[in-house]
DNA sequence: CGGTATCCGGGCGGATACTG
DNA sequence: CAGTATCCGCCCGGATACCG
């Protein structure tokens, strides 16, 4: 795994923006990356703001933030386990372009799928600990 | 067709990242906007910008482009025929966000596979330094 | 020149069951 | 709680051939 896609990066100049969005693709990860802006998370609390990730998602995708580090996995020896994730310091570079991602779709993203999909328990922490760019 | 790949966008509020990534995902897109962004360019002239693209992929990417809004499509009734690909208003849009994955690109990746793909015909923007590992 | 049509392998990611 | 293991469908995207 570990998302290898393809690897051809012999592109012109634009091959830096080919690099990065293999990096932050996946389905998964750019949203991932953006909750963990907010700060240190644990597994199952990251499951609750992905919906619809799977386990084995989640836990690949984080596998993989980690492998290219980006996010910084603690594991504390209790019982019941307990695991932390949260963003290296190279992975707090990646800090502009997630915001850019994010603005762009906060203004030129609609949302046209029923309003059931609205309805979420959340409120786990404050969505906007950071400005809106 | 046209990059489905998967629409639970029922996510948080980082629901506008997932959203953005999908549209300038695959594989080839980002880059493609990333060369448009310098200006107008005939079908064969991005070919020569991206070496390892097909023409199927590069059709594909374009119409998806040019389906999400992003991308203008103008052919001139020649022969032999000439069409040109510009971007769209919406499709300027994305300036910053491609600007933000490339100036990552440029200061957090390495490419390692020799020196020859360090040939760069044209500097039409910044090209930036490298960064150190 | 700028496509389209078709074939096809592989990876991406979902579902489910089991573990420490 | 936080994983791993396995099976498997499906889309992505490459190769090739042909067309206006």
């Amino acid at each position: 795994m570990t998302r290898i896609r393809h690897q051809s990066l012999d592109c012109s100049p634009g091959c830096a923006v080919e690099a990065t969005l293999q990096l932050i693709d996946g389905k998964w990860k750019g949203v991932i990356l953006y909750h963990l802006l907010q700060g240190t998370l644990r597994f199952n609390a990251i499951r609750k703001r992905l919906p619809n990730i799977t386990q084995r998602m989640l836990t690949t995708q984080l596998r993989e933030l980690e492998r290219d580090g980006f996010v910084l996995r603690t594991v504390y020896p209790e019982v019941p386990p307990k695991v932390e994730y949260s963003l290296t310091a190279r992975g707090r570079t990646l800090e502009p372009v997630i915001l850019a991602l994010k603005a762009w779709g906060d203004e030129h993203t609609e949302f046209r799928h029923g309003p059931e999909a609205r309805a979420d328990q959340n409120g786990i922490l404050s969505p906007a600990a950071k400005g809106t760019e």
